[in-house]
DNA sequence: TTGAAAGCGCTACCAA
DNA sequence: TTGGTAGCGCTTTCAA
C-alpha cells in the first residue's frame, strides 16, 4: 500500500487522508464513498468511520474534471425579479434538483452583449446543459455555446436555426385576447406591446394585426410598442381616446404593459376595457377585476427543463419545437358594456361602518 | 520542448492542444489566456490567433481544483417563486455577477431538512460562500457550513450562535403598523401571522403583543398563526368580527397571508382596515390601496452579499448583525373610518360609457 | 521570456 | 476484494 498524503494542513480531509487513517487505499475510500459494489463490509465500516470521524466530504468541485460532467445546468434569464422569469426559474430549479442537478441562475438584463458573455461564462464553468429565455431581435444559436456542444433549450422565444424550443401560444392568447372583447361588444381595441426588440412582444403585435383583420374591426389596428413608461402608455390612451373613433378597450402585452396601463387608467380615470398578457397575484382583486391571457411560467419552465434532461440523457434525436397553449381568464375587465364587479371592494374603516 | 497532447477528440481544444499548435508551452499558453505580464509580444500574438482559431476557452470548472476557490456562491431561501425571495435572488446575483462570480440558487422549501442537504451539496460543491434565508425554528450555524469553513451569511432570520445576520426590523415595522392604525380610529386590531416555524412571524407575532400592551388597547390581543389559507384567514376574521368587541383592521404577518387576507375580506365582505407586511405590486390599484410595511428584499439582499464579499476578500472580524429598517407605506387601507379611494376605479366597457 | 514537472482531489482502468 | 497508476485541465514552482 502506497501512503500519499502526509500533509495536514487547516483545510479539508480528503480521500487521501482517509485512506491513509482507515489503511486502505484511494481508490477503496472512492468506492465507499460513492457507494460502488465490490467492498468488503468490515473494509467499509472502517472507511465510513473514519469518514464520519474527520467529517470528510467528497470535493465535488474535483469530480467533473475526471467525469466530463458537472451536474450543473444554467439559466440564463432576463430579470430574476420579474415574476415571470422567478417562476420559471423556480420550476427550472425544481427539476434540476430532483435529478441532482444544480442551478445556476443568471441575469441578461435583456441586453444580447450582456447574454452572450454570461453564456460564455456559463460554458466555461462546464454546465451540463442551458436553458436560454433569448435576448434581443432573434439572434441565431449562440456560436459559443454551439462550440461547446453544451444541450441548449431556448425558452419563450425562438432563435434562427435548429434547436430545442419551448414557445407560448401567442397568436392563440391574442385572438383569445380579442374575441373575448369583441363578444362583449368592443369594436375599437388598442393594443400596447412592450419593446419590440422582443420577439414575443412582436409576434403579439402581429397576431393582434391579424386578428384585427380576420374579425373585420373598423378602421386601422391602433398599436403603440414600448419600452414603455406610465407616461407613454397614458399618451396613447388619451389620444386613443381623443380620436373620433375612440377605442373602448386594450389589449397589453405582458405583465409589465399591464401595471403601466392599470396606473395610467387609474390616474387619467380612463374606463377602458382591459385584457392583460400575463396572468398576475391579486388580478381579481382590482376593480374590476382583470381579464387576463394566461401562460403558466412554471410549466415553461419545468417542460424545458425536462427536455433538456432529456438532451442530457442521450436522446440526438431532431431539435423539437414545443408551443404550450395559454387560457384566458375571464374576470370582467373585458366584460360587457357598463359591467361593474359585483362584490363590495374592500373598505376601510372600522367593521360595521357603511360608506 | 514537451507536446503532451495528441489526442484528437470531438472534445473542446485544451491548452495543451493551443500549446502544440502554438509551438509552445501550456504555461505559456495559460500566461497569454490570463493576461499575465511577461510575454514576449509576438509570442503572444500566436497563441491569441491559435486559440481564436481552434475557439479555446479556458475551462473554468478545472482552476478550482489549484486555485482553491470556484467563483461561486450558493443562494438558499424558500421558495424562489415568492418575489419576496425572487427579489432578494435577483440582488444577490446582481453583486456576485458585479464581483466575477455566479450563484446557485436552491430552494429549501421551508424544510430544515431539506435545508441541510442542500447546503451539504452546496459545500460539496465548494461554494466560496453562502446566502441563507434559514428555514425551521432558529436552529445553531449548521455544523457542515462550519466544518467547511465557508462563509456565510444569514438573512432575514437569526441562528443561534455568532454568525453574520442581516434582519429586518420586524418590531420597528409592526409598531410603525399598529401606531397607524390607531392614529386613525382603530382600537381592535387583530394579527394574523404566518406559520410560527418562521422567527420572523414569532417575532412579528410578539411585536404585535407587545405594542398591543404599550399602546393600552382593551382586551386581550387577537392572534392568529399559520400556516393560512383564505379559509383559515375568512374564520379569523368572522370569528373576530362577531365578538362583543369585534375588531376593525387587522394586521397581516407577510405577503402570503396579505393575498389569503385580501381574498377572504372580499368574500365575506367585511371591510376591516388593514396594513400588510410586505409591500406587493399593485397594492395602490386595490380598492382602497393597501397600506403596507415596506422591507427592501432588494436591499437586503445585496447587503447580504456585500457582507459576503467583505468576507470573502479576508476579513476576519467579529461577526455583525446589521437590522435594516422597515418603512411604511401609506396608501389608505388602514386609514380614517370610511375614508375611500377618492380616485375612481377602472371601469369596464367602452370610454365615455359611464355606469 | 519561456518551459518542465508536480500536483489540486477525484475517478477509470487494469492488475494483483 | 483491493490497490496502483495515470490522468482530467489547469496553475504553481522553480529552473533554464
Amino acid at each position: 500500500m502506497t501512503r500519499l498524503s502526509t500533509r495536514r494542513t487547516a483545510t479539508r480531509p480528503t480521500m487521501a487522508d482517509v485512506a491513509l487513517e482507515a489503511n486502505v487505499s484511494v481508490k477503496t475510500v472512492s468506492r465507499v464513498v460513492n457507494h460502488e459494489p465490490g467492498v468488503r463490509p468490515d473494509t467499509a465500516a472502517r472507511v465510513i468511520a473514519v469518514v464520519e470521524r474527520l467529517g470528510f466530504r467528497r470535493a465535488d468541485s474535483a469530480r467533473p474534471l475526471r467525469l466530463g460532467r458537472t451536474r450543473t445546468i444554467g439559466l440564463v434569464v432576463e430579470d430574476l425579479a420579474n415574476p415571470f422569469y422567478s417562476q420559471i426559474g423556480a420550476a427550472v430549479e425544481r427539476e434540476a434538483r430532483i435529478r441532482q442537478h444544480q442551478l445556476i441562475t443568471a441575469s441578461a438584463e435583456g441586453s444580447p452583449t450582456r447574454e452572450r458573455a454570461v453564456l460564455a461564462e456559463l460554458v466555461g464553468r462546464r454546465v451540463d446543459g442551458l436553458v436560454v429565455v433569448p435576448a434581443g431581435t432573434t439572434p441565431g444559436v449562440d456560436p459559443e455555446v454551439v462550440a461547446s456542444g453544451t444541450p441548449i433549450v431556448y425558452l419563450d422565444r425562438p432563435v434562427r436555426g435548429p434547436a430545442d424550443m419551448i414557445l407560448s401560444d401567442n397568436p392563440g392568447g391574442i385572438r383569445s385576447a380579442m374575441e373575448h372583447l369583441v363578444a362583449h361588444g368592443h369594436r375599437r381595441v388598442g393594443f400596447l406591446g412592450d419593446d419590440a426588440q422582443f420577439w414575443t412582444a412582436r409576434q403579439r403585435r402581429e397576431a393582434f394585426a391579424a386578428v384585427h383583420q380576420d374579425l373585420h374591426l373598423p378602421g386601422a389596428p391602433r398599436i403603440c410598442m414600448g419600452p414603455h413608461t406610465p407616461a407613454t402608455v397614458g399618451a396613447a390612451l388619451e389620444s386613443w381616446s381623443r380620436d373620433k373613433d375612440p377605442v373602448t378597450a386594450v389589449i397589453t402585452g405582458n405583465n409589465r404593459v399591464t401595471v403601466h396601463t392599470l396606473r395610467a387608467m387609474r390616474r387619467l380615470d380612463l374606463p377602458l376595457g382591459l385584457v392583460g398578457y400575463d396572468d398576475f397575484e391579486l388580478a381579481d382583486l382590482i376593480d374590476p377585476p382583470i381579464t387576463v391571457v394566461h401562460q403558466d411560467p412554471a410549466a415553461l419552465g419545468q417542460k424545458a427543463a425536462q427536455q433538456l434532461f432529456v438532451r442530457l440523457l442521450g436522446d440526438g434525436s431532431a431539435p423539437t419545437t414545443v408551443v404550450m397553449p395559454t387560457r384566458l381568464i375571464v374576470r370582467g375587465s373585458g366584460g360587457p358594456h357598463g359591467r361593474r364587479a359585483t362584490v363590495s371592494p374592500i373598505r376601510t374603516g372600522p367593521a360595521g361602518q357603511q360608506v
